[in-house]
DNA sequence: ATTTCCGTTTACGTAAACGTCAATTAAAGC
DNA sequence: GCTTTAATTGACGTTTACGTAAACGGAAAT
């Protein structure tokens, strides 16, 4: 059910438009997974009859969100950050207190990088510790 | 209901007990979810009756436990980690097997870090963006 | 002795994030 | 025109990670 043939579209040199399965395939998400964060409002693509036709912008908000879960965060956090990319100056009202926010954000994003660092070097630790131990073994 | 009352215990050199409530507090956890961390076989601390009592090394546990939630893995795959903190040597096995599941761990943590510095450079830039927008309306 | 704290066990409840049908629609290919 | 294939809507199911309430036990304080 594709409203311009897949192949008519082949070659676009900037390509605008994306199906719901195309943008499933290219993030390896379930379609059912990318309805739901539109009805959690994190996307909102246009319809063209009934179905969802994504934009480019679409994309970037979907590419947003699979970052925010690779990071931990829920579907409403994600909701907010994103609402910080693509908020209009002017809509936005009280920079203030949506600097405080950004300073929240990068304050619990500095918490799990420091998270890693300390992972990461207790991984090395280990490996080390069973490297050691397999030479023994030989 | 205290073993050994909370004053005795004052000024211990090394507190080697700790009760389920002193944890709690400690880290800012409920004491159902360290006991729902019992019930999925991430803590097993001793009992003294039916109390739990416990180590030093289950507080180290438990210290991991909250930052692999910080991390957003889940349960069992924080069970996962941890486990490959405290076997031992011989139990292991197949070290190289191990150590692949070492080499996976590390990378989904670059990944973190990677989406982490990326959303920190963007946060930067929005931030800029608002300030801007700031001195605009004074 | 009894009230007051923990602490324990058991059990049911719940929110989040989808999975999994089932029924329907509609466009594409033949 | 008919079949195949992709997309949609609706509804119910599921897993994870606890919350919450009930009912009981023992130590501590008054």
């Amino acid at each position: 059910m594709l409203l311009v043939s897949e192949k008519a579209r082949q070659g676009d040199p900037a390509q605008e438009q994306f199906s719901i399965s195309e943008l499933s395939q290219e993030f390896d998400v379930t379609t059912r997974a990318i309805r739901f964060y539109e009805d959690e409002g994190l996307l909102e693509p246009h319809r063209q009859g009934r179905q969802r036709v994504y934009s480019s912008r679409d994309r970037v908000r979907l590419k947003l969100i699979l970052r925010g879960k690779r990071l931990g965060f829920s579907l409403s956090e994600i909701g907010d950050i994103i609402d910080m990319y693509d908020s209009e100056p002017g809509e936005v009202g009280q920079l203030q207190y949506f600097i405080e926010k950004i300073s929240v954000r990068r304050k619990t994003l500095k918490q799990q990088r420091n998270d890693i660092e300390v992972t990461l070097k207790e991984l090395d630790g280990i490996e080390k510790q069973c490297r050691k131990s397999m030479t023994h073994l030989d």
